[in-house]
RNA sequence: GCCGGGUUAGCUCAGUGGUAGAGCAACUGAUUUGUAAUCAGUAGGUCGUCGGUUCAAAUCCGACACUCGGCUCCA
């Protein structure tokens, strides 16, 4: 949910399908209460595909709630009930709301709508309130609406979920019905047929149908496997990715699954994102030690979450201010250290920065990796390959000078570009994440920030697609520029990322001799362009719906024999294809030429040569394509060379 | 983590208290085939797990695991 309250001016240029989703809310409201009285509603406004209304009421709804729910709907869509706006006072609003009638068919005494009392002290001072009423139904509502609720026949209730109000979980938990409604019933139609067609590109049944990759439960949820087809994909993209930062300018470097936990409380990781991490591992003689000791687990775990006072003092003077309190500190002797699977890979790369003197002449140093990193999702956000707990970034981290900031972004964004162009993936949209400056979650000097803000909204603008600056979405440490995708049901989904940041080189002590002979700070660039190659690889998936271009596909071609009489120039044509390097298979059964057409068909291989008598002679391929057809009869060696050099240019 | 669905053969799914089913895939055999399914046969299951109710549970109840859709979170 928005938490940006929009203006009436916003509201009044609301779209038609908004206004008659929003308009079917109040049908929905309607229709709740007439079955369930007690309902207090909250919040209900048209989103993406429909509406919801958030709501609390004693019943606990279900899907077998839904055809009454409805039934009541068209009845009251039949009823052709006129929406009318009435303005009201402040005063007025809140008696309303007090003795239970905003939001209800009457007033309902000892039943105050509780929710619209806090909307209406929401509305800023001097702003008009409004009702509509609809038949018995009056809600707080800014509108508009369509004319009469015969517009709103053409409905249906989608899903219901838990919400919380205002996305506060202290807040005490709602129901949230959503459903989806269109001017026509054909539209109506249309768009669960749509869906439906949607559907069967979900990464989650390709990878199964394909076999690209496999979770299981036994090795735990969100953990991928990565079975041989899938395996392919992820290198051919990796390999892509190297070309592209060699010839940037990057070095690439290795470090291990794990550290040590002082270096993530060094960097701020541990313990402040303690919770989204798996639990530290203790070392055997550790373990032993606070076993022999009789140390409950709540004094180990204070033990493994304290600081030393070194650390504190050294990264508080630093900052200039109490970035660690007092109260996390123990005496040397009492701390214990463990080791932490590394929830991101920055700190092993700050160490390889600073493994020896740098020079300003040396700057910027670009440190990529392949870097698996190990997180804690709540369960019910794992899906599939795009939420998981351990993934491979291609992660990379700049070191420059505050003078090379802008340049450097520039360069991670055209990366970027460069890779979402190659896989023609032209549906997103880019995000510059600002600092909310009423917030204390961001930290460091203003005026650094005012700088590395600009240079990420200059560096978005070139890149000539529309973004929105979006202030409170910053990482704490700095501003970022996110690209973002949607997925086959419309979810969006982050994934390249390039994040400017002061505060880790401080909390290192980084620094480079500058051409003054003196020690400076040195900046940092966080970036990953595919963000992780589990996530991109599930929406790349869903982006070809399955039908990799040829650079990608595990399975390049086929080879189908139309009888046993052509199997030994098919055996020999299989092998020069692998001689040459393509990934080529071969199709020698029993079955007929239609049937193998068939199955290469829907294992998506982009090429299939069909070899009978006529080929075996002639030492040529008859060509079909699993998107294009029948493309015709070429000599053998004219097609190896022309898919050699489809994959060379990772043609599409 | 929270709310609500779901879990039956490798896959897609039928089966509402009384002897576990179909199609496809797999395997075997026959067929030697020209651009999206040749025919026949065989095999495959502790019905997610554990507990309860019952003479009897895939079916009813409970817990847990996993999964799906949301919510919250996302360095």
């Amino acid at each position: 949910m928005s938490t940006e309250r929009k203006t009436l001016e916003e509201r009044a240029q609301m779209s038609d399908i908004d206004r008659l989703r929003h308009s079917c809310a109040h049908v929905m409201a309607t229709a709740i209460l007439r079955i369930w009285p007690d309902a207090q509603f909250a919040y209900g406004p048209p989103v993406e595909n429909g509406f919801y209304y958030d709501f609390d009421m004693k019943h606990r709804l279900t899907p077998e709630d839904f055809p009454k729910i409805e039934a009541e709907m068209k009845k009251i869509a039949k009823e052709n009930q006129k929406f009318e706006w009435k303005g009201v006072t402040r005063e007025e609003a809140k008696a309303m709301a007090e003795s239970g009638r905003l939001g209800g068919l009457s007033e309902r005494p000892g039943n105050p709508s509780r929710f619209k009392l806090d909307l209406i002290d929401k509305i800023p001072e001097g702003e008009q309130i409004s009702c509509f009423q609809n038949g018995d139904f009056i809600d707080l509502c800014a509108g508009p609406h369509v004319g009469y609720t015969s517009k709103c026949k053409n409905v249906r209730l989608t899903s219901v979920s838990a919400s919380f109000y205002m996305g506060d979980e202290s807040k005490g938990q709602l129901q949230r019905l959503y459903g989806t409604a269109f001017p026509t019933a054909e539209e109506l139609d249309q768009y669960f047929v749509q869906l439906e067609e949607a559907r069967k590109r979900d990464h989650r049944k390709l990878g199964r149908e394909l076999k690209l990759f496999h979770i299981d439960e036994d090795v735990g949820q969100g953990l991928i496997l990565w079975t041989p087809n899938g395996a392919i994909i992820r290198q051919e993209l990796q390999n892509f990715i190297s070309e592209e930062l060699r010839k940037q300018g990057y070095s690439q470097v290795f470090t291990p699954h794990i550290g040590k936990l002082q270096l993530y409380k060094t960097s701020g990781h541990f313990p402040y994102y303690r919770e989204s991490q798996f639990a530290p591992v203790i070392e055997n003689d550790d373990l032993a030690k606070v076993i022999k000791e009789g140390c409950s687990c709540c004094e180990t775990y204070d033990r493994l979450y304290a600081v030393s006072e070194k650390l504190r003092s050294g990264i508080n003077e630093r900052a200039g201010r109490e970035v660690i309190p007092a109260d996390r500190v123990l005496p040397d002797d009492k701390l214990l250290d463990g080791f932490l699977l590394k929830p991101m890979n920055c700190p092993h790369h700050i160490k390889i920065f600073d493994s020896q003197p740098r020079s300003y002449r040396d700057l910027p140093v670009r440190l990529a990796e392949f870097g698996t990193v190990y997180r804690w999702e709540q369960s019910g956000e794992l899906n599939g390959l795009t939420r998981v707990r351990g993934f491979t970034q291609d992660d990379a981290h700049l070191f420059c000078t505050e003078e090379q900031v802008a340049a450097e972004v520039l360069g991670c964004l055209s990366l970027v570009k460069i890779v979402l162009n190659t896989l023609g993936m032209t549906d997103y949209r880019v995000r510059v994440g600002l600092r909310d400056p009423d917030s204390s979650k961001f930290t460091g000097d203003a005026a650094k920030w005012d700088v590395a803000e600009a240079a990420c909204r200059e560096a978005a603008k070139t890149l000539g697609v529309p973004f929105t600056e979006e202030p409170g979405e910053a990482a704490f440490y700095g501003p970022k520029i996110d690209f973002v995708v949607k997925d086959v049901i419309g979810r969006e989904w982050q994934l390249g990322t390039v994040q400017v940041d002061y505060v880790l080189p401080v909390r290192f002590d980084l620094s480079y001799i500058g051409p003054d002979n003196k020690p400076h700070r040195p900046v940092m660039i966080h970036r990953a362009p595919f963000g992780s190659m589990e996530r991109f690889c599930g929406v790349l998936i869903e982006h070809f719906a399955g039908h990799f271009p040829a650079w990608l596909a595990p399975e390049q071609i086929r080879i189908l024999t139309v009888s046993e009489k052509s199997e030994a120039f098919a055996s020999e044509l299989h092998a020069q294809l692998l001689a040459a390097g393509l990934r080529a298979k071969l199709d020698n059964g029993a079955e007929k030429i239609g049937a193998k057409i068939r199955n290469a068909q829907l294992d998506k291989t982009p090429y299939m040569l069909v070899i009978g008598e006529k080929e075996a002679t002639t030492g040529s391929v008859a060509i079909r394509h699993s998107k294009k057809g029948d493309l015709g009869v070429k000599p053998a060696a004219d097609f190896i060379a022309s898919v050699l050099e489809e994959v060379r240019e990772r043609r599409m």
